[in-house]
DNA sequence: CGCATCATTGAGAACGTTCTCAATCCAAGC
DNA sequence: GCTTGGATTGAGAACGTTCTCAATGATGCG
């Protein structure tokens, strides 16, 4: 007679079959596979020959259930497709398996509504923490419980005032500043910029639609380093970029900052059409500042369409440093962001928090770097 | 006195805190929510509003453990920066979050051993099924080995002769041999082909490495339109291209098809350096097919570095319609695969055959799309 | 009225781990 | 010899679900 329930051969084996192929109790093989209590160096050594006989693997959904950890990483992102974030998505999945993580991948498509159902979405699968782009700085509540109830929040690329929680992002104000400093070096004055923001107009909330495809952002709050806390929906990062352009041009002593300024709203307005527009105007900009790689595809385009050359007719400068930016001719201007070291950090600071104590807020801000090419040159109409 | 066992205030509800609201059982409340079995109106009723109460969210993880069912995927890509896994994984996150299930993501760089991880990590944490486009055609144990014990793997972008599982691919032979046409009815005789292959040189196995920084892949075999299923380790895709790109020039009357045929290894060589290698010879190709944009991108380089213009002096084709090749000046004309449908095929076959029975492995081939734009023109020397 | 059928329900096992705790054993110290 | 203490071990609970099964009550039919 054959002891009763025997391991069929189909099934994968399980740590009771390790303990009975061991000659030891379920506890004892936990013990010896898991590495902690203690156990004899002759019982260790019969259960890893068994687990290894068997072609043992632990069950880590049963591990996780008694553990409470699962050692998955929510990443919660606007586009995969943005090289941005392509790129911030290698450097969270790299980090997360070198330290043991898997990550569980969410697109928003900067909508807050899709944002709250991955949430919901990941935290049923019991995630050990999130790393949120979040599609809008204000609406985090579900962010905020998320971290409340013990599911650790960083943000990356964006913050979100109200939220406590953990932070990696670049220096956008001082950016963006840097690089419209270049281009009024150059000697620049009509200098245009391109972004798309939130899923709204931006304006004073009662604001009226405007009859253009485009709406120019109210003036500035008084103290231009702080974006205003009340202001709509729009990504911190998008605003701040718009700051710092705003801070460069009023150092160089341009008052008026948002004439050239030109906003719409992600999947409404097209950057090329925004592009397209000023470059009709009766004094078009001779420079545009894209605040980010896809809008600055959207200015190329239109520029070309227009029949001008860059840098010749128009300097074009960009955030994110995508691999185009450097094959093309001219090869463009950029702001490089550290995008796969924004991501491991985002890791790093999120495996940190799951693993260690609850704190003060931490706000990682990493370096950019301006680097130079050929896409800036002096205004046509300055010979 | 109150009832022992009392839900405290700090945890998650669970179903013991929702039968007990309810005044039901376990048994019934589990029922009523998951809906299967029979439960009275009233009792579901009771049920729901106890759960809507107590904000009672499933705990996936014990759910899964009976159901053996996770509702996660995992996808195995080479790398997300590549554009066209980019939007492969977008593809593949959307069809996925529709159907009800989530995507765990792993990049292998091409590499087998990292694969085989990526699987053991996936198959771990008890994925339903994998996607995954392999880094080598021959080894493929692992995947074999996750197939055979029910966890299914859908093949994508590349096939793998040996293994029984279904595949989503587009038709390599047919559209590199079309866009090849394409070059030779411009007037082109002198085309040339830069890939990236497998993570070992090309060749037959008792090759001597070349002197050359790249190497020329030996004659085909006889039968050309069937690669050589014994050759080393090169995916698929690359392997399939070359063969179309070879149809077409022999088509054409041309004998020696591999005199402008340069392929390296990923991570060794750089698809630049061999172009530029090309554009060296004493008799230069007049036209450059890439067999992906990232490949493209060098091929642009080393061709502006050489002082060459497109399409003037260099005619210039490419797999993969990034956002870049229609914003570039001049627009590159290109082989459009339709990548998001390609992922998300890749999930429909997928559910299917983890709700579904097994069968006969399925063979999904898409239709790609020949988009020609401004960089071809006639070979220079045509006049 | 008796019996079969059906809907509804709850008790308890099951999934595969980790964890708590008490029991056992052995050597050392008094 | 008896006690102390540490190392080692196994029994059984726990995690939060779903599933199996038997029990109950109501209904319909002869």
């Amino acid at each position: 007679m054959t002891t009763n329930r025997r391991k069929p051969a189909g099934r994968p084996a399980t740590l009771p079959d390790v303990a009975r192929e061991a000659g030891v109790s379920r506890s004892t093989a936990s013990r010896a596979l898991a590495g902690y209590g203690s156990v004899s160096p002759d019982a260790r050594e019969r259960v890893r020959a068994a687990a290894e006989k068997l072609g043992y693997r632990a069950n880590q959904l049963a591990r996780s259930m008694i553990t409470g950890r699962t050692h998955t990483l929510g990443a919660i992102v606007a586009d995969i497709q943005n090289p941005f974030f392509a790129g911030v998505t290698r450097g969270i999945t790299d980090a997360a398996r070198a330290a043991g993580y898997q990550v569980l991948l969410a697109n928003t498509d900067e909508d807050v509504a899709a944002e709250r159902a991955a949430v919901k979405m990941l935290r049923d699968k019991h995630v050990d923490g999130l790393i949120v782009a979040p599609a809008a700085t204000t609406e985090t509540g579900h962010l905020a419980a998320a971290h409340a109830a013990g599911c650790p929040v960083v943000l990356l690329d964006r913050q979100a005032p109200g939220l406590p929680a953990d932070s990696v992002t670049v220096d956008n104000h001082g950016a963006a500043q840097d690089a419209v400093r270049r281009l009024l070096v150059a000697g620049h004055r009509r200098i245009a910029l391109v972004s798309l923001l939130g899923t709204a107009p931006v304006g004073t909330p009662a604001d009226t639609p405007g009859t253009a495809p485009s709406t120019a952002l109210e003036a500035a709050p008084a103290d231009p380093a702080s974006p205003d806390p009340a202001s709509p929906d729009p990504v911190s990062t998008g605003l701040e970029r718009i700051e710092g352009y705003r801070a460069a041009l009023r150092e160089a002593g341009l008052t008026d900052t948002d004439t050239y300024l030109r906003t719409g709203t992600f999947h409404r307005e097209d950057p090329a059409d925004l592009t397209a527009e000023l470059l009709s105007l009766s004094e078009p900009p001779t420079a545009v500042f894209a605040t980010d790689s896809m809008i600055a595809l959207g200015v190329l385009s239109a520029a070309r369409d227009h029949g001008l050359r860059v840098p010749e007719h128009l300097s074009v400068v960009t955030f994110d440093d995508t691999d185009w930016a450097r094959a093309v001719r001219p090869r463009i201007s950029v702001v490089a962001q550290p995008v796969q070291e924004l991501g491991a950090r985002a890791v790093h600071s999120l495996i940190t928090r799951i693993e260690g104590t609850a704190g003060t807020p931490e706000h990682i801000v990493l370096d950019t770097e301006f680097i130079e090419r050929e896409s800036i040159a002096s205004p046509p109409d300055a010979s």
